[in-house]
DNA sequence: GTAATGTTTTACCAACCGGTCAAATTATCA
DNA sequence: TGATAATTTGACCGGTTGGTAAAACATTAC
């Protein structure tokens, strides 16, 4: 008996501790690589290296894990753009804001890949925080950007579009990762390809708006 | 008996025209918003109108529908690529291939969703097109825009990068609709966001690659 | 019209799926 | 140490899944 699944709240063990860890983790390369739907109990807990039931144990279905992957990962996804700062100069912050999402995509390619399954399903799961949270930020920072354009700092441009054309780029090197590496080919696909995109964004970017040559 | 199963080269009944067709549209919707595991061929037999058994005397299995659909996107998908002309000027022919990829996404999502799907999941299915004829022809033309950038009619950039954030930018519009929707809540999300996509994204193509001005 | 061919349906199967249960095992702590 | 609580396991369940078999039904060609 005993009932701690899941946690209640307090008083975890350091196995619930280390174990929910290493099902989080395992479930993360399981859901990132094949959606939710196309996931299954087994393989996460294969991945774990415990029996079905024993994952069970610590979190009651499948869902649940996979809904607490996605609050960990709306949280650090977002963040970024939570530091966009209306008082910084546009430079330093748009190219600032390109690196830190260009390293999110290099260093957290299995969250992004979280993500973009859960949105390309047409975001069931996350529908709330979409419409709610992550739109109220794109919405102020939207306005952010529109005062530095309206001070001359930068060029006239939809700031809405300015931003997805960000999370587009930079996403892109971890969603499309095998594609890119292919493309590339083994030569230029190494570590170096970040490097290589950034230094490309931030030039698209800068020239782009207006902003002193890269 | 009579096993005219998914065509025998020859002799298409015009109801296998038809059923194939449908089926095909149908499979589209399912695997487009849920991957190729996570789409059932009962969903698909549902969404098409017919039943399960029927449906799989006109494709034996399940692969067999996916990989049509992918054969035939794959080749959609790469020809405004391919029309990239190396006779050209530059601004035309970067302008026209965002504008062309740019309606792609707005009149064929369910195809760009399936293709994001298909390289979310390691591309399984598409591993030797994305290696051979797409790496291919990527080559092909970044070689073209090479020698733009040495006639000095770009500034110099990476090709391969350049190429990658045309399609990340404009594909986004079709994979991550729903949240683009949702942040650019209902007065601005209409089709005009099509529009807007396309002045933003010419404008910051067009200048950060030091063409004149949009 | 009838025979051959093409299409659809009903019934079915074995494997897999998410999840439960109760018993067995292990860790914790007084 | 022993009692108590935490963890793990194997056996199991009902529903779903991809796919088959065979017969009923429809269409076409002669």
């Amino acid at each position: 008996m005993t009932v701690p699944r899941a946690a209640k709240t307090q008083r975890r063990t350091r196995i619930q501790e280390e174990k929910e860890e290493r099902i989080l983790d395992a479930a993360l390369d399981v859901f990132s690589s094949s959606g939710f739907r196309g996931a299954t109990i087994d393989q996460i807990a294969e991945a774990a290296g415990m029996s079905k039931p024993n994952l069970l144990y610590y979190f009651r279905t499948k869902e649940a894990i996979h809904r607490t992957l996605l609050e960990r990962m709306l949280f650090t996804w977002l963040e970024p753009l939570q530091a966009f700062d209306a008082d910084g100069d546009p430079e330093t912050e748009i190219r600032s804001y390109i690196r830190r999402k260009l390293e999110m995509s290099r260093d957290f390619p299995r969250e992004s890949r979280l993500f973009a399954n859960e949105i390309l399903q047409g975001a069931p799961h996350i529908e709330d925080e979409i419409n709610g949270p992550l739109k109220a930020l794109v919405d102020e920072k939207a306005e952010v950007i529109r005062t530095w354009i309206k001070a001359g700092k930068l060029a006239r441009c939809d700031p809405y579009h300015l931003i997805f054309s960000i999370w587009a780029t930079t996403q892109h090197y971890a969603d499309f990762d095998v594609q890119v590496r292919a493309v590339l080919g083994e030569n230029r696909a190494g570590e170096g390809r970040f490097e290589d995109a950034a230094r490309f964004l931030e030039q698209l970017f800068m020239r782009g708006l207006g902003i002193s040559a890269a």
